[in-house]
DNA sequence: TATGAATGAGATTTCATTCAT
DNA sequence: AATGAATGAAATCTCATTCAT
C-alpha cells in the first residue's frame, strides 16, 4: 500500500477520484469496488490514480478518513459552539444526520468497515471514531452534574445513535425495493419514507427520554 | 445461479458447509468471499460444493436466508407465548439479543446486507427481514389500545433494536483493537466490556422509556 | 511466493513447464522472461501454471534448485566411483564439463545468479552450491596427505572451474556475435570455437598444472 | 534508443547519473532496474535524464561502455609500460583485480552482460571487449619466443583470469549469506574471506604455473 | 534546461466455474 | 457422488516514455 503525498499535487482532481471512488466503495464494497471502474467513473487513466493516490487499498483508506475526519471537526466545531448539554446533544444527533443521511454513500461505507471488525482502517481512521465516544460521555457527564440527565450508560446511547441513522441511510434502497414487491404483490404496507425532519426530531426525542431526568 | 435440491443430499455435510460459508461471508462479504477457501475450510472439493449447494450466489442465499428465516421464526414463537405487550416487547428484544450477540458471524452478514442494499438479497430473505418490522408494530398497537404504550414511530424503534445490537456485536473486534491501542498509548481509557445481561437490560430500558407512557 | 506440491501432480507437464521456464529465464533473467511467454512456449494456459507450480518466484525457484541440484548428485555418486583424488579430480571437472557446457541454459542461469548475489536463490539451493566446494576441498587434501597434490587453494580451485565453464559455455553466443562483426569489418581473427573434448583437456590440464606437485 | 551528445551539458551531473545506473544495472539487470528508481537515488527528475543520457537502453549502454573503457585503456597503458612477457602478464591480471575487485558494481554488470549473450551490448562494448582477449594472445605470444611460457591456449587463460575476478568479486554477498546460514546452523565451517592481496598472489601464481615452462 | 503530471501498453495474478473421470 | 485438473476472463498493478510548461 502506498500513499502518495496528496498535498503536492492539484487537489480538485484528486478530492474528485476520492469522491468517486467513494461511491464505488460504498455501493459495493472493498473487494467488489474496481481499480477500473473509479478510473473510468473519474475520467481518468488508472495509472493517473496509482499515481495520485496510490493502490486499492490507498484509496479506501484515503476515502474512509476523510469521511470520519470531516464528520469528528464538525461535531467537535458544533459542540463547542453549543451553550447547554441539551443543545451539545442536539448538536451532536444532529451532526451525525447531516452526515449521514445527507451523504448517500456514508452509511454504506461506515456499515462495512463495522462488519469488517476495522480490518480495513487504519489507526488513524480508528481514533477518529474513537473521539465521537468521547464526545457523547463528555456530554452526558456534563447534563449529568448540572442536574438535567440522569446517569446514562454513554456508550450505549453513542451506538444507538450512530447505528440507527447508519441503517436508516442505507436502508433506503432496502426499503424501495420492499415497496416494489409490496405492490407486486398487494398487500397493504404503510410506506416507509420518513421526511427528513421528522425522523430526526423523532431519533431526538427518542435519545431525551433516555436520558432526561423524568421527574 | 443455480440451487440445487438440497435434501437429496446428506444433510449434516452440506450444513457444514454452509457453517464455514456462513463464517466466510461474514468475515470477508460476498465479493470478498473465496469460493477456494470456504471449500478447504470446510474440507471438501470445490466440485462437491458445486453438486451439494451451488454456485457462490446460491451459497450466499442459503447462509442468509436460514439466517433470517430462524430469527424470525424464533421471534414469532417467543412473542406468540408472550401474554402482555410489555412482554412480547421484552421477547423481541430478547430473540435478537440472542442470535445477534450469540452468533458472532450473524451481525457482519446483516450489516453488510444492509450496506449493500439488498443486492445480494434474495426476495425470500428481503419478506422474512420485513416481518420481523411488523411484529413491533403489532406489539406497539396492541399496547397503544391496551394504554400501557404512547404512540410511537414503531418502524424506528425496530431499527434503533435491529441496529443497536448488530453494531454492538459486531463492533467487539473494533472495540478490541481500539484497546490495544489505547494500551500501547497509554491513554486511560475505559473498559468497553459490556456484561450481556446489564448490556440487553440497558437496551431494553431505553426502548421502554422511549414507548411507555410517561405520567 | 507459492509451491504447490508437485508430487501430487502428473510429472511430465510439471517438469516440461520447468523446462521451457529454464530456458526462458537463462535468456532474459528472471526480470527479462515474461510468464505469459513461457506459458505460450511450454503450450499452457497461465493458470494452469499457477495451479502447478506457484508464481514466477516460484517458477524461478524450482529450476534453480532442480539445476544445482542434479550437478551435486551427479558429482557425488562420480567422485564416489573414482578411486585415486586425481580421477576425483577429474571426475568433477568432468560434471561440469558435461552439465554446463552439455545443456545451453545452464551456464546463463548460473551467471546470473552469481550476480544477483544469491537474492533469487533460496536456502536449499545455496546450501547445494556449497556442497561443491566441500567437493574440491576434500578431494585436494586426501590427494595432499598421499603426496600428489602440493598445498593448494581449494576455494579457489573451485571457483576457477566453474566460472571458467560457466563464461566458456555462456560465451558462445557473443563469440558468435564477435565473429560476424568481424567477418564484417575483414580482420583477421581467429576462430575461437573449441572443440569440446580439447578444452576439457585443456582445463583439466591446467588445472592439474596448478594443484599437482612439481618435482 | 536515443543518446543525446552528452558533452553539451554539464558533465558531473550526467556522470552522476551514470554512476548511480550503474550501480542500479548491477544489482537488478537491464529489466530489473527502474527507471523511476535510477531517477530517484540520483536525485534527478526522469525528464532530465531522458533529457541528458537518453531512454533506458541508452544509459545501459553508456554505463557498460564507460566501464569496459576504462578497463582497456588502463590495460594497454599497464602493459606497455611493462618490459618482460611475465610483467606484462602480471600487469594485466592485477589490472583487472583493480578494476573487478575494485568497484563492486563491475563484476554484476559484466557476468549479466555474459549471461544475456551480449544482447543488451552495443558493438563498441563488443569490441573493446575483445581487445583484452588479444592482450593476452600478445603477451603469451612473446613469452613464447623468448623462451619463458610454453605453447598456451591463449584465449583459456584469458577467460580463466576475466571469469575468476569477476566470480570471486560477484560472490562476496553470496559468501556472506553462507556464512550466516553456516553460523546458524552452526556447522564448521572455514572462512572465505581472502586477503585482497593474497587472492591476487593465488591466481597469479595459478596462472603462471599454467604458462611457464617447466624443467 | 528541467520537471510534474499523465498514460498506454503490458505485466502478474486471481478466481469462479467447468469438465473428464 | 465426488474431485483433481484446467482455464477464460478479468482484476490489480507496473513502468518506460512523453508532453505541456
Amino acid at each position: 500500500m502506498k500513499v502518495k503525498a496528496a498535498q503536492k499535487v492539484p487537489a480538485d482532481l484528486t478530492a474528485h477520484i476520492l469522491y468517486i471512488a467513494a461511491i464505488q466503495f460504498s455501493e459495493k464494497g472493498f473487494s467488489g469496488a474496481r481499480v477500473d471502474e473509479i478510473a473510468k467513473e473519474a475520467g481518468v487513466s488508472k495509472s493517473s490514480m496509482y499515481y495520485r493516490v496510490g493502490d486499492k487499498e490507498a484509496l479506501y483508506h484515503a476515502v474512509t478518513f476523510n469521511m470520519i475526519n470531516k464528520i469528528v471537526a464538525t461535531a467537535a466545531e458544533r459542540i463547542n459552539l453549543a451553550q447547554t448539554p441539551e443543545n451539545k446533544l442536539k448538536a451532536y444527533i444532529q451532526t451525525f444526520a447531516d452526515f449521514i443521511l445527507g451523504q448517500p454513500h456514508f452509511a454504506p461505507l461506515m456499515l462495512r468497515e463495522i462488519a469488517s471488525g476495522g480490518s480495513n482502517m487504519s489507526n488513524d481512521t480508528l481514533r477518529a471514531m474513537n473521539q465521537m465516544k468521547g464526545f457523547v460521555k463528555n456530554i452526558l457527564e456534563e447534563g449529568y452534574k448540572e442536574g438535567v440527565f440522569r446517569k446514562a450508560n454513554s456508550f450505549l446511547v453513542h451506538i444507538i445513535i450512530v447505528s440507527t441513522f447508519n441503517f436508516i441511510a442505507a436502508g433506503t434502497s432496502i426499503r424501495e425495493r420492499l415497496s416494489a414487491l409490496a405492490d407486486a404483490e398487494s398487500c397493504q404496507c404503510e410506506n416507509f419514507e420518513l421526511p427528513y425532519e421528522k425522523l430526526v426530531n423523532d431519533i431526538t426525542d427518542f435519545v431525551f427520554r433516555a436520558v432526561k431526568i423524568t421527574q
